[in-house]
DNA sequence: TTGCCGATTACCT
DNA sequence: GGTAATCGGCAAC
């Protein structure tokens, strides 16, 4: 049995949502109907504008970073590096500019899609990573913005629920620049889940 | 308008 | 271990 996140499970406290997205399934809808999804296992948390490491650290607002002022439950999605794509949940309320970026799944539906999109066959390596995912369930910029209730992204609760002496918490990934804040145990993963980024 | 650099990845030694 | 790839965001000029 599973449901569809609602946006109040977004509007809440920016690493506790992190926490409780780990063990969801996010589902991706390609244009023409095939469906691709993975378990959520593995997250970071940025804290908005006391945030070192966060685009809106500061309370900077740009075009860009708009997106993250918006109501907990739209996507924020950002190209990096000029050629990947980091995919990131809108927490908290209207104005509060904190989001989740989502850093690694373990692959459900679809995999053979998502293999041809990633040009490798190894089940590991589809996802492990917050470019990788982009590419494998074809996350770009046009689905920044997009809100999470609805189709062609959202993600459900299947019953999974991770016990906090499973969830690992660790200083965020390439964010040396933040200073002491990259030190913050903001990265949240499963305990021995062999889908994540980094050990 | 210019120039630096990034919430990364793949590939090389 | 190291680094190239590649371009949009951003601030300064």
């Amino acid at each position: 049995m599973s449901k569809k996140l609602s946006s109040t499970f977004y509007q809440n406290d920016t690493a506790i949502v992190a926490q409780n997205l780990l063990g969801k399934k996010l589902i991706r809808v390609l244009p023409n109907g095939k469906i691709l999804s993975g378990i959520i296992v593995e997250v970071e948390a940025y804290l908005g504008i006391k945030d070192k490491a966060c685009h809106t650290y500061a309370g900077k607002k740009t075009r860009r970073t708009q997106t993250m002022f918006m109501r907990g439950g739209h996507s924020y999605v950002y190209m990096i590096y000029g050629m990947y794509n980091c995919f990131n949940v809108v927490t908290r309320d209207e104005g509060v500019p904190e989001a989740v970026l989502i850093r690694a799944l373990e692959p459900i539906d679809g995999i053979d899609e998502m293999k041809k999109f990633r040009n490798t066959t190894k089940l590991h390596n589809l996802c492990s990573g917050p470019g990788k995912l982009c590419d494998a369930l074809k996350i770009d910029r046009n689905l920044d913005k997009h809100s999470l209730t609805q189709s062609p992204l959202w993600i459900e609760d299947i019953g999974i629920q991770v016990p906090n002496r499973e969830i690992i918490k660790k200083p965020r990934i390439g964010v040396d620049y933040a200073g002491s804040h990259a030190r913050w145990p903001l990265r949240f993963y499963i305990k021995n889940n062999p889908y994540i980024s980094k050990v």
